[in-house]
DNA sequence: TTCTTTTGCTAAAACGCTTGATCAGTCGAT
DNA sequence: ATCGACTGATCAAGCGTTTTAGCAAAAGAA
């Protein structure tokens, strides 16, 4: 003989969660005891599954037990029991350091909240054992994925426990492992980009200021400047490519040489060395853009948007970058040459190189 | 497809983990067949058990199997039976917008490693929708509690399912609520020790910068201002307070003004106001620190270490207040005053203040 | 009426782990 | 010999869910 006991009408305030003091939080069994069901009904209703046949009046009651106990799932069971969790796992080697991996998070979790994933993330800052550490844990959690994000775009050596799960290398990629997915900014089409802003300006004599850190934003961003000045019929000058160090200190310290070759514009290898530079022409009398135009690179907000004139530059896609990781891992997303994804790099225009009024 | 590149080198070399394809993961159960040993003796060694009696010899037998099969424990089933998990929410509304977040992340990360736990963080950009789902989702989770950030020092509201974790704010605080636990930065103390820097300098008449927009940083910095005035026996003049919005425009706006009031140094609100100020100072044919001493506020580095001269400025505490967060929630520290826990900004001399030789 | 569906719901087995209770031997001490 | 105290390990319950198989009652078909 079962016994049915109804709930009989719990004496508190419709609608509003009644929650005791409690040691421990509301479970199903709970919810199911209040509503005088089992716990495979709520479990059901909770979960709106498509066929399954519940009443609308046991529903209703179900809903409302949940309500009034302020239940909450324990993310911890359903997991164990679908086996594998709800986590994409993002490792990072520099959260810290630049505001850049602010936006592979931002991007990532966007993302993956949109699929119903959370982020766990670890932050390296290029500490080995920590890295290890942060892996381990992850796998322990069962995550789906593993993103794994450096700060700038380089080559890195894939972590060997990295590959006990499914992973997606962001903003970098691994030469050893040519197989690895990852997904990367495309330089070469920034660097073209950032070029053709000043030949839009009407500028022919443009010097680039590249970094002496290899790296292959290096070969990327000169290679879209080849690229850019012979889609305009212009030769390539060799002249006309300096080298600095990829700092503020660095761009200052070029301006000496940059005046040697009478140019009316320059592409900086990124925005630091710019604002650099710009110290460095203005100490030279010089006014921007009207003696000489200034394009950077990386769209770096603090600085970019707000030098003395604004300045022209190339974003570097991190937020994009972070959310094509979480798809790529996902399966949603793969490179059409089944290697690194490249994000594109859009030319954001400021007032550092004058419009170009008529031929 | 999948083989290979997840299982490099699956030749039996001894002491390597052999793991064959299997679509599950190693479990306890396995380990103990391997090992010839109840689950319950595995268990007890893997987590070194202090008052569990083992043989050395079975010990070494568990632990052999463990790295034959390559087995990682299930967290999840973990903290099923534990009841809590080893996560700590950190829910920040601008791990995006600026690099400051980036820092608080990091501190509450280090810390939280230290004792265990992992940092499960949700980015709001201050949509409370968002918001809510990111705190249910670490509810859920059942987090050990949660640290609910802000990008910049402001009163907040505290949402109401906060309420059901254990929560700590950081960078924030909650006047409807003043028993909520909260960490923030010394604002005053900052903007004493900002002004301190400047007498040390030799300087007398120094004009503060302050921002028009409300906010404890507002009131804080002024108070810090006037209390290192006074303590150097300085009257404080009102008319060497200006006021201008906090950016780079907002400082090269109050240069005008600025140099009306006759002073040789000044203190700005924060590095962004003080770049825009160098500006307007270099327009005027003015040196720094020669001419006129500055001094900011918020160490943001990639404007305060490399502008021309590279700035003074005081350092906003991101990593302690995240590290020191983890602390409250955890129990580790409190506010001696049982509200808001107040951190040091430390001062950071560069040379946009001449050192003072002799008197 | 009797048989077959359909409807609404429940029982119970997992999921992978921890842990208190137990138990079979061993060893000294009486 | 007998007893207690260890030692080394196992049993089994339970953590909060999901989910499949199945059951009783109601509804339709004959």
């Amino acid at each position: 003989m079962i016994s049915q006991e109804k709930n009989p009408g719990n004496a508190a305030t419709p609608g509003v969660p009644v929650k005791m003091d409690r040691a421990h939080p509301v479970t199903l069994r709970e919810v199911a005891e209040a509503a005088g069901v089992s716990t495979a009904t709520v479990s059901l209703v909770i979960n709106k599954k498509k066929n399954a046949r519940i009443a609308d009046e046991t529903r209703q009651r179900v809903n409302d037990a949940i309500r009034q106990l302020g239940y909450r799932p324990n993310a911890m069971a359903k997991n164990l029991v679908s086996g594998t969790s709800k986590f994409i796992g993002l490792v990072a080697d520099g959260v810290a350091t630049t505001p850049f991996a602010g936006q592979i998070i931002h991007g990532a979790q966007d993302e993956a909240w949109k699929h119903g994933y959370a982020l766990l993330i670890a932050n390296t800052e290029g500490n080995l054992d920590l890295e290890k550490d942060a892996i381990a844990m992850m796998l322990e959690y069962k995550v789906r994925g593993i993103l794994y994000s450096t700060w700038f775009h380089r080559p890195t050596a894939v972590p060997s426990t990295l590959r006990e799960s499914d992973f997606v290398l962001v903003n970098c990629f691994s030469p050893d492992s040519p197989s690895a997915r990852a997904v990367v900014p495309d330089e070469a089409q920034g660097g073209q980009s950032a070029t053709d802003i000043l030949l839009r300006g009407g500028h022919r004599r443009i010097a680039f200021i590249n970094t002496t850190t290899p790296a292959p934003a290096k070969d990327g961003r000169l290679a879209g400047y080849r690229a850019a000045l012979e889609a305009a019929g212009i030769p390539f000058d060799p002249a006309l490519v300096l080298e600095a160090y990829p700092d503020q200190e660095g761009g200052y310290g070029a301006t000496a040489e940059l005046l040697k070759r009478d140019v009316s514009a320059v592409y900086c290898y990124n925005d630091r060395m710019a604002m650099g530079l710009y110290d460095g022409l203005r100490e030279n009398g010089l006014s921007i853009p009207g003696d000489i135009a200034v394009v950077g690179f990386d769209n770096q907000e603090v600085i970019a948007a707000h030098l003395r004139p604004p300045l022209s530059t190339v974003s570097l896609p991190h937020y994009e970058l972070g959310a094509a990781g979480v798809r790529m891992l996902l399966g949603l997303e793969a490179a059409p040459d089944g290697a690194a994804l490249k994000i594109e790099c859009p030319a954001v225009e400021r007032a550092s190189v004058a419009v170009h009024s008529a031929a």
